[in-house]
Order: C-alpha cells, then structure tokens, then sequence
DNA sequence: TAGATTGTTAATCGATTAACAATC
DNA sequence: TAGATTGTTAATCGATTAACAATC
C-alpha cells in the first residue's frame, strides 16, 4: 500500500473526512474554498491533497460531498478490515481498548496483552485480555499488521521486539521511548505529555 | 513565552530529552553524533535543534550530559509549574487524569469537568471532577492557561467556547473535530484514530 | 457568455543536509 | 600536532503558495 503522497498531506486526509462528514447531508456540493475557510488552510492545499485520493472536483461547482467522502474512506483504507493488537492495559491501554474511534477506518483492536497474569482471561472494552507469552500465537491467528503499545517507557523496547518477531508491521507507541526496529516496520509516536508541553511551551 | 523555534524542532526537543535521561548515569559526555545515530536522525539537525535551547557543547568532546538535560528543561519550561484543567471524564479523559507522563514538564492537572451530573462531586485519579457550569470559576481560581479536551466530538466545540471565555490559552484536543478558536489561543489535535489509520495506510 | 472553480505549472518559502572553518 | 567534534554558512530538498489556463 504504498503511495505517491507526503506523509504530512496524508495526516491531513482524516481531517477532511471528519470535515465533510459533518456538514448536513443536504448539501451536495462543496468547493475547496469552503473547505479551507472551515479548516484555516489555503485552498490550493486542499486541491492538492484531494487531488491525491484521485478524487475531482467540477469547475464552478466544487466536489461532489459524498464521493469526495467516499474517495478519502477508500483511499484511507477504511472499507479494509484491518486488525490490530494491544500490549499494556492499564489506564490508557484500557482506554483505547474501549475507545470507538477506530472503527470508522476499519480498524478493529481484536486482542490485547499485559505482563500482569492477574489481567489475563479476564475481558477489557469487551476485548480479550491475554499474558505477554500469548502474543506471537494471537498474531499469528489474527492476522494483525498494526501494535498499540501502552506500557511503560521501561518495558517498550522489549514489547517491540516481541511484536516485531511476530510479525508485526506498524506500531503506534504511547511510551515516552524511541523503539528500535526494522526498517520494514513503521512506528510511529503519541506521546501525550510531551505533546501538551509542547503547547504550553507555545504560549 | 514566544520564541523563534520551528515548532517542528520544539517538537523533537522532548525526544531529545527521554533520550538524555534514559542514558546512565556515568556517561559525562554525549556528541551530536551518538544522539542522531540513536534517534535515527541527521546530526547536524540534532546540534541545530540544541543551540535553539542555547546549550553549547566543546569541540571533540560534546555535550555535558546533565547541562543538555537542563537546557531542555529549562526551555521546555519543566521547571515552571503550570496548571492544567480537563473537561471529559469518560475513558479516555480519566486515563489521562491518572496518567503520571505530565508532571516531569512541571504540568499539573489540577481539575476535572463532566457533564454528566452525576460525576460532580467524584475524584478520578486522584484530581476533583466538577460540572461543566464549574468551569470558569475553577480556571480563574486555578489560574489554569491549559485544557484537555476529551469530550465526543459533539460537545467538543461547545467546551471550547466555554473555556476560551475562561480565558484558556491553550487546548490540547482528543476530539475528532476541529476546533474554531481565536487566533490568540493555540489549539492542537491528537486524534488516535486517524493516527492508527494513517499508520495503517503507510504499510 | 461571464463567472466561479478546478487543476497545474512556476515561484516562494522553510527545513534539512552538505560543506567547512573554528576549536578544544 | 592531529583528530574529533562543534557551530555556521551555503546548497539542496520538499512543501506551500501564487499565478493562471482550462472548463463547466
């Protein structure tokens, strides 16, 4: 699945869909103009970024709103189901583990994993809770590409490891730690207390 | 606190930082070069980036380690406290409220606010959960420039207004929706959805 | 037709990298 | 001194914006 696109116009492609998929459904047609207004982005930038979905638009009309949704949800993969595991459940692995949001792309959280045994066989966000040890099976039969990795900083490194020998593609990290791995693997990081640092340090 | 920073250098400063005190104790010394090759980055971005923080390190030898880890504490304002509040007790907004990843920026959550009535009155991870209605006198009391928003997506401009009219200076954002606010309040989004699908879709 | 909007090409802007002098 | 490393200046690269032709 890899693509022509700039990862930075990628991360803007959800932002459209949340976007056009809060408008009414009455309006049929939305322009890049309009877009960008609602956004605070230039129009151009718009056009450019849908342009890549192979999405487009009608002089003096704009986009068609339900096929631009429709271009940005394929090109997203959202129509895919896609599987993905979970390693550490506490707070916020609980969280997620619970969370909705990640339906709408197709993706589904199907098994997760924590080092506590008195965790394992029990059930969280109506997800299966497993020990670390059950990981590489659990990947193996689920067919999961993606990782969310929510231990803490000191056991990621290790966690990561293990994923990746079982086969796992992408991992989004919440722990505070660069992750070694493959080149093949694409990690990718939240880490939500540098994040608010950052905002007050731009204050 | 306006500093002239790409905000996409302030964004790596905190990744230098874990890095720093993830190393032991005995290493006095640390070069550009060791830090870029385990952050799997240039080196000469890596010593641009410090002498924004105006660390200096010495020729053939490097940075002093422990003077690194103060400049950037110091520049990302760690030692400073700051208070913070958060509106959105559900799973998400309460993982975050006992999340202990904030304090080492010297930020403190220091309340809580729900809608829902009957989580007025209730401490969650520790901190004082409120009513929405609470919100201005508690950011007034608190002094409080910084917010969470965990609310659905929804309510999510709703509880931005409220809390710009308190006089929040910055928003972090879980909601999947983007916020209209004054150009004087800095708004920023996390969105673990859309972050996984992107994840997803670069594999 | 006239006007609005798209899509593309060229120009600008900003960030990263390369080259290299300074220096401990 | 020689070598390693910093810090800075210039070159490159990539993303955004501006200009504008195409078109419905």
């Amino acid at each position: 699945m890899i693509r022509d696109i700039p990862e930075i116009s990628l991360q803007r492609l959800p932002v459209y869909l949340n976007y056009l998929k809060s408008l009414p459904e009455g309006d049929k047609y939305i322009s890049s103009g309009t877009i960008a207004a609602a956004l605070g982005m230039g129009e151009v930038l718009v056009r450019k970024d849908l342009a890549y979905t192979s999405s487009s638009g009608r002089p003096k009309v704009g986009y068609v709103r339900a096929e631009l949704i429709a271009a940005l949800e394929e090109y997203l993969g959202c129509d895919k189901k896609r599987n993905a595991v979970l390693v550490g459940v506490g707070g916020l692995g609980s969280a997620l583990l619970a969370y909705g949001g990640f339906a709408k792309y197709g993706i589904d959280i199907v098994e997760a994993f924590d080092s506590d045994p008195s965790k394992a066989g029990t059930r969280v966000g109506g997800k299966p809770v497993g020990g670390d040890g059950d990981i590489p099976a659990a990947v193996e039969r689920s067919g999961a590409a993606l990782a969310i990795v929510a231990v803490p900083a000191s056991a990621a490194q290790q966690v990561c490891d293990v994923l990746v020998s079982a086969g796992i593609k992408g991992i989004l990290n919440f722990a505070p730690v660069q992750l070694r791995a493959p080149e093949s693997v694409v990690v990718r990081n939240i880490d939500v207390g540098a994040s608010l640092a950052i905002l007050a340090s731009l204050l």
